[in-house]
RNA sequence: GAGACAGUAGCUCAGUCGGUAGAGCAUCUGACUUUUAAUCAGAGGGUCCUGGGUUCGAGCCCCAGCUGUCUCACCA
């Protein structure tokens, strides 16, 4: 922790040392941190470019290359340095008396440590031991680091310092590294999708007077001026239909939402999602919508759709469209089964003794589709592969179109993989007086103490009663896709940087 | 919100039965013009998470707190 929090005043011996040589930098007139260095060249670029670069040969080329420091070999009159910069390849420094001439040679050894960003000029070669390096006939110190680098061999390794200061872990762990990379391009993979296909990408806003769109408790937040009670969103889902109502009829907002809730491996409390809008689909678009998302995506961040995955017992996640599709009814039949059940032979009261025996939770108002569904969260956390679940109950779906063929059920279904829900979509209700009466229903639950149901939003209907077309709609959990993609554990390994408790 | 586990040098970690605080890397000094976890010799560096308590004596035992991790609950 003490890499985090130190005071400024209260100097690590480590810390006085590299004062000291900044101290004695500025008494020879030499900058630390100087306004501007251009490189020419980059570390990956110079490991592509000299490949077939034979051991032993020397080249004339010059090139100017930047970096930071991350490990030094001094011998004598000859210093060896690893430069790693943001190409995050990585190029030894063959730094020697005489290329440098002996005063360079003797500041550097001098005055850079491991963490300093140099620049360096010199001509490049591969040593004898066959590693290609930069001989440079002078350096320039570019940001004197005035405190080290975690420990070369083991790295970081306490969690919390490294989310805490994910500088320190992204230049110690190239695997944190690697992982974030693969979550900006699977972001910009469905970009890409998104765009080709005609969708707007679009930016709602993230002060809600009414939080809808979710199930939720939400953040409050005030506003001075207007002395307004505000919420941070839990979705953004009801203003873009709004904009599907207004005539776009392709939308998506990449959004950060905010659930005022616990913390878990798969929770943050703010968090990153997909919603996109199209209008004149339905449900079922909806699906190969996010089978071609996920696969671009996976394509991209992976090179393939069939991945490495630590929580499947085959080692590997397959991604490949299109997955099963399959009704929370019959998939629920399938698990009753497997425990020995005849689900045609359960009544609604004995469903209700088996999800108490399961553990899970009573639905307030039991009905069949509330303890459907609270049967279905028993044992979501079994479907490893892809698979979708359709047709859930209008009880849980109140922003969700009724079933065509039944309108106790809606046209809406979640994604689930590695047992978690990655997406959820619906064909979006359209029909204002249907709507109207579905949030008087979840009003009446807030009244008696659902502190998540939904509240009524007159605005939201006014705009439904202008005529909503018959739209798909879709939401996917980035950070879960992240988590897949990069095989990660905790959605914190996802996060640049996740929620904790400040320290003091 | 509940339980389990953890916190010792800049970093990674040991620390026996309660009896002077340890190692490796890093840092500093010295040697070395082909090293790459470089090597060799020597040195410095500690609020043992915080606060109480027990004890002649606490890194270690007890209590409380802080922070984190995991599991559960809520949820996506």
């Amino acid at each position: 922790m003490d890499t985090v929090h130190r005071p400024t005043l209260e100097r690590s011996e480590q810390e006085r040392v590299r004062l000291d040589k900044l101290a004695s930098m500025q008494d020879a007139g030499i900058q630390a941190y100087p306004p501007e260095f251009r490189p020419t060249a980059t570390t990956a670029g110079l490991h592509d470019r000299y490949a077939n670069l034979p051991a032993g040969e020397d080249t004339t080329d010059i090139v100017r290359l930047a970096g930071r420091i991350v490990s030094r070999r001094t011998s004598g009159k000859l210093c060896f340095m690893d430069l790693v910069d943001g190409t995050h390849g990585r190029i030894q420094i063959f730094a020697d008396l005489g290329g440098l001439g002996e005063e360079a040679f003797r500041r550097l050894t001098e005055w850079v440590d491991l963490g300093d960003i140099l620049g360096v000029e010199g001509h490049v070669r591969r040593t004898r031991r066959g590693e290609l390096s930069v001989q440079p006939s002078s350096w320039t110190m570019l940001a004197k680091a005035l405190r080290p680098l975690p420990e070369k061999w083991h790295g970081l390794t306490d969690v919390e310092v490294r989310y805490r200061a994910r500088h320190l872990d992204l230049i110690t762990n190239p695997e944190v590294r690697e992982a974030f990379i693969k979550r900006s391009r699977a972001v910009s993979a469905i970009r890409r999708v998104l765009d080709a296909e005609g969708f707007l990408e679009v930016e709602t806003p993230m002060l809600h007077a009414i939080p809808g769109g979710a199930a939720a408790r939400p953040f409050l937040t005030h506003h001075q001026a207007l002395d307004l009670e505000l919420h941070l969103r839990i979705s953004p889902e009801l203003y873009l239909k709004r904009l599907v109502v207004g005539g776009l009829e392709r939308v998506y907002e990449i959004n950060r939402s905010f659930r005022n809730e616990g913390i878990s491996t798969r929770h943050n409390p703010e968090f990153t999602m997909i919603e996109v809008y199209q209008a004149y689909a339905d449900y079922s678009d909806m699906m190969t919508l996010t089978e071609r998302l996920v696969a671009a995506a996976a394509t991209e961040a992976c090179g393939g759709t069939r991945i490495p995955c630590q929580q499947h017992p085959t080692g590997f996640l397959d991604l490949t469209p299109p997955w099963p599709r399959r009704t929370m009814q019959a998939q629920v039949d399938l698990f009753l089964r497997e425990m020995g059940h005849d689900p045609d032979a359960l009544d609604l009261d004995a469903r209700l003794r088996i999800l108490v025996a399961q553990g899970g939770t009573v639905p307030r108002e039991v009905t069949p589709g509330s303890v459907l569904a609270a049967l279905f969260d028993c044992f979501d956390s079994r479907l490893l592969d892809p698979v979708f679940i359709t047709d859930f109950p209008v009880e849980v779906s109140p922003l969700a179109k009724r079933h065509r063929d039944d309108p106790s059920l809606t046209e809406r279904f979640e994604v689930f993989i590695l047992g978690r829900e990655l997406a959820n979509a619906f064909s979006e209700l359209n029909d204002p007086l249907d709507q109207r009466g579905r949030f008087e229903a979840q009003a009446a639950a807030k009244a008696s103490g659902d502190e998540e149901a939904h509240a009524v939003d007159e605005d939201y209907l006014g705009a439904l009663e202008q005529g909503m077309p018959p739209t798909g709609g879709l939401g996917i959990g980035i950070d879960r896709l992240a988590m897949l993609l990069c095989d990660a554990a905790s959605i914190r390994d996802v996060i640049l940087f996740p929620l904790l408790r400040p320290r003091a």
